[in-house]
DNA sequence: GAAAAACTGTGTCTGGCAGACACGGTTTGT
DNA sequence: ACAAACCGTGTCTGCCAGACACAGTTTTTC
């Protein structure tokens, strides 16, 4: 295993601490992933760097490597701080309000932290705290007929659905903020052009309740899986 | 609207050229935009930089400004050079082989150019052909009964899921392949924490074909879209 | 108790990056 | 012919990640 990785589960799944020699560190791990939050936060990932992260804390660039090893590792880290605890099942839900929850609870990590969705691109280590979001799906459809591997291929089809509407949502932002911009453009260039994309500026023009999007695919997928569920259980009842 | 964003719609949907004054320009935006694919395919999107692509063409770095007003154009030409035509439906095939189909080229895109999934996050400005892709879902499920927000809710849902399957493939990547440590280290992990992922793990020990994960997805999306199309038009009919 | 070992925070340095700006050379319109 | 416009370039600033050496502090070991 490379010592990237190595060093990467190490912080992440390693034990907390280890009493040692030397003078006392002044800073903890919890403490700097905070700090990297509040700035990614505040002024998004790219804005991210050791410079700042350090300067929050009132500690120079280089104090932070005696804890990190890299700016990959503190991201990590950050990611691991951010991301919520998924749901608890409530008792006695079927699967599909399970997953309805999940969804929903996982759409709100995304919205309170949209840096989570630049952080979490490409190949990377994923901590305990986003793993146990995998765990819940998975658990939530044990028992109704689908093979392991189906049952994570389902978690990542609703996990790329939740992923998708975030990034949808934050690409539109607020009204008034800098992204909504995107959306004027995106409406003047639709009007120019409407000729070459005709079923798109038909469905834009049909007007009718928005911000559904999230339902709307979590609505299709379900009563997706319900059917194959119905099939298998049916089969082999 | 902000200059940035309107640069970029000029680079993007404006005229291929004009004619001017002063000396011929010795290079052309597709060229560059295929010298950044070239360094983008070769080494990932972060080592994309003005000094590489330039020094590609062998052209210093500042040349570049001359065409492109900073590297936020430069990665939008790329995206949209490197992106594929959405294919042609064939004649007489219905919604759901039309998508079904889309959905597989739209993979192979992300499969050829992995660094899509990186240069495709966050508000930006969409190309003419990229915009081709959106029509062209909306336009299969033209006629079926949906609403117009519907159609679009249903595109959303469907590029998602190739996005979140690209995504998955890349960071499993090939055997041998940098990115394979990551399953590795995943496989690790989990056997040292199976107690804390039961399901995850009685899911991972599940044998079965792998592989499917875009298939079944799809699939699940699909048969959910059915549902709501034979609703509809049993309700209508 | 004293010396050695190990660790901490820091200053300095390198190499790479995006981008601003000014300049000389080239082409075209008047 | 001349001026305007534009091209490619060299130079400069500021920010970034990270390597490395150093002095000070705390714990272990003799």
């Amino acid at each position: 295993m490379s010592e990237a990785a190595n060093d990467t589960v190490r912080l992440l799944w390693g034990p907390p601490a280890k009493p040692t020699r030397g003078p006392k560190p002044a800073l903890t791990l919890e403490r700097i992933a905070a700090a990297g939050v509040e700035v990614a936060d505040a002024e998004g990932l790219a804005a991210v760097s050791m410079q700042k992260v350090a300067g929050l804390l009132d500690f120079t660039k280089m104090s932070l490597y005696r804890y990190v090893p890299g700016k990959a590792e503190l991201i990590a880290l950050m990611v691991e701080s951010a991301v919520d605890e998924p749901p608890r099942p409530a008792e006695g839900t079927g699967w599909r309000e399970q997953l309805t929850a999940w969804s929903g609870h996982l759409a709100e990590s995304f919205a309170r932290h949209p840096w989570l969705l630049d952080a979490t691109v490409g190949p990377r280590v994923v901590g305990p705290k986003e793993l146990t979001w995998l765990e819940r799906v998975v658990a939530a459809l044990d028992g109704h007929g689908l093979t392991g591997p189906e049952r994570m291929d389902a978690a990542v089809l609703l996990a790329g659905h939740v992923r998708g509407i975030a990034a949808q949502s934050r690409a539109a932002g607020p009204a008034g903020s800098p992204e909504a911009e995107f959306r004027t453009v995106f409406g003047l260039v639709m009007q120019q052009h409407a000729d070459r994309y005709p079923a798109l500026a038909a469905a834009l023009a049909d007007p009718g309740g928005r911000d559904q999007a999230l339902d709307f695919g979590l609505e299709r997928i379900l009563d997706g899986l319900a059917a194959l569920i119905e099939r298998r259980t049916g089969a082999r009842a």
